[in-house]
This record gives structure tokens, sequence and C-alpha cells, in this order.
DNA sequence: ACGTTTTCCTGAGCGC
DNA sequence: TGCGCTCAGGAAAACG
């Protein structure tokens, strides 16, 4: 599932493969992975269609290419859900089971493929902020920056995280506070901090806050420097490969296997129509003390 | 206004 | 063999 690292890698996948191409023609085999378009599938291809991709960014887990030419001022986003995928592939490989849209360059060159077999993710093509030479869209303007991003303001996230009147892992996965971060990561940085994920958030101190932060940071930046966390063939950069994190989960999929810390059978909870991982042993809800 | 729940989607895996 | 069920979960809409 593609959090921050994984989204990463595909980033870079495209400022490798993309950058500096022209569009020459979109083909939407699925409108739903262009929902996001408003004005919908032929809008979407237009809007493309002879423009030419710039140096690809990321904010979280949305990925976007900002456009210039005929396209300047505008931004193609994406985001990838659940099982999108994004190819940079031969046009002469036969299409995959999956494929929703293709993007095809004047170059004549390798393809752009966005796979995606649960139709969770998509791209549309959208306004940018007036002036962003990054060309960040509009519609992202309401998710927090990410913890490798240099602008994160840590103590900003450790106060706005004690304010709030919710769980721990509720407001890990909230983009708004803190954006990149999802259940597998989650559960890592939790793990490592020795935070239960029902922990409510106002009872932190300001000390296990900024803990768990370095640790979700530190978390994802290790799953980075491996090419992110892959279980299955879901998630591959843009070349179709996948990462190695997966082996070094210490929580997330380990359910039964010994916490590496203090060997206790790692514990999976039933939560919020998902999964939690977690040692029931390091990682404690301290009890409620009762009125008294 | 804010926090919580529901909804979208498809394939793998499993019990019967 | 096939049917029905459960699970995977990001993010926005709907709800309270």
């Amino acid at each position: 599932m593609p959090e921050l690292p994984e989204v990463e890698v595909v980033r870079r996948g495209l400022a490798n493969w993309v950058a500096g191409r022209t569009v020459a023609g979109v083909d939407v085999l699925h409108p739903r992975a262009v929902r996001r378009q408003s004005a919908g599938a032929a809008d979407f291809a237009a809007r493309l269609t002879g423009t030419t991709f710039g140096a690809a960014q990321r904010r979280g887990k949305y990925l976007w290419v900002p456009l210039a030419g005929r396209g300047q001022g505008f931004s193609m986003i994406g985001h990838l859900g659940m099982s999108g995928q994004l190819l940079v592939q031969d046009p002469a490989v036969p299409d995959e089971k999956h494929l929703r849209v293709r993007l095809r360059f004047t170059d004549g060159g390798r393809e752009l493929r966005f796979v995606d077999q649960r139709t969770f993710g998509g791209l549309a093509v959208e306004e940018a902020e007036d002036g962003d030479p990054e060309g960040t869209p509009v519609s992202i303007a309401h998710i927090a920056r990410d913890p490798l991003d240099a602008r994160f303001d840590d103590a900003v996230f450790v106060a706005a995280l004690r304010a709030r009147r919710t769980t721990v892992k509720r407001a890990l996965l909230d983009q708004t506070l803190i954006s990149g971060v999802g259940n597998i990561y989650a559960d890592e940085a939790l793990w490592r901090s020795r935070l239960h994920y029902d922990r409510p958030s106002a009872t932190l101190t300001r000390p296990q806050a900024a803990l768990l932060l370095a640790n979700a940071r530190e978390v994802m930046t290790a799953a980075l420097a491996v090419g992110g966390t892959s279980f299955d063939s879901l998630y591959v950069n843009v070349n179709g490969e996948s990462g190695y994190f997966s082996r070094d989960l210490d929580a997330y999929g380990r359910e039964d296997e010994p916490c590496r810390r203090c060997g206790t059978a790692i514990r999976r909870a039933a939560w919020m129509n998902r999964s939690s991982y977690f040692c029931p042993r390091c990682q404690r809800v301290p009890r409620v003390r009762d009125g008294g």
C-alpha cells in the first residue's frame, strides 16, 4: 500500500523518465480513474494533450507534475490510493489487466500508464497555486506538509497533536495534521514509540509527541532508502520493481510473531474497519484513573 | 466547528 | 466447482 516512501519512489521515477516530455495523446480506459476531473475524461485528455511535463513534486501521498507550454498554470495531480501504479512502459508491452489511463509522448518513447486494480486512486489536471514555481495544485492546500519536507514545523505538529480530542493513531492518519503516514507506518511509528494506538492524543507529553514524530520520520526514511514496502505486486516503482522494507517491519503484518524488543506475540486488533498491529506488552493504554 | 462513520472498489483466500 | 463472506484501506462526503 503506497504511503509516503512508496509515493516518493514513484515521484523520483517520474522525475527521471517523463520530465521535459510533451504529451501526444491520452487514452482514458476507465472514467473512475479521472473522477477528480469535474468536466470529465474528455476534458482531462484535452488539457494534457500538447503540454510539456515539468519536475514531479510530492506532498504526503499526493504527487503532481507541473505543466508547461499550453498547460502553463496547471498540474497533473495523482494519487495512488491503495493499488495505483504509474508505470513507464514500452508501447509494445501489452496492456495491463487494470490499465486505466495511458499517456503517449511526442518522442514516441516509453508511455506513462496508470494501472489501478481497486480504483481508489486517480489522475486529474488541476489549477496550480498562483505563481507557485512548484505548481502545487490548489485542491491540496488542506493537506499538511509531510515530515520529510524541510518546511514541516515540528513544534506546530506537537502542539496540534496534543490539542486534538482524539486518539493517537487517528491523529497520525489525519492528513491535515501530518501527511504521508498510512496504516503501515502509523503502526511502525507507534511500536517504536511504545505507544498504544488508542492512547488519547491529548495525554501525550511534549517529549512523547516529539518522539512519535521522530520515529515516524525515521521509519519512513529507512523505508525510502530500500525502495519502500511491498507485500505483493500492488506496489511497484515506475519500472515495475518492488521495494524491500517489508522484511524490516516490526509490527505491521506480524500477528503472532515475537516482538523484536520483548518477545511477546504481536497482536492484531480490529480498528476502524482495518487492523492495528501492536505489542501488548510494550504498547499499553495507560489505565484511566477514576474520579477519586 | 469538530470528530466520527460511511462509502467507494476488486481480487485473494477461505469455509462449506 | 462455485457461492458467499471477509479482508485489504486512503480520503472525501455525510453524519451527529
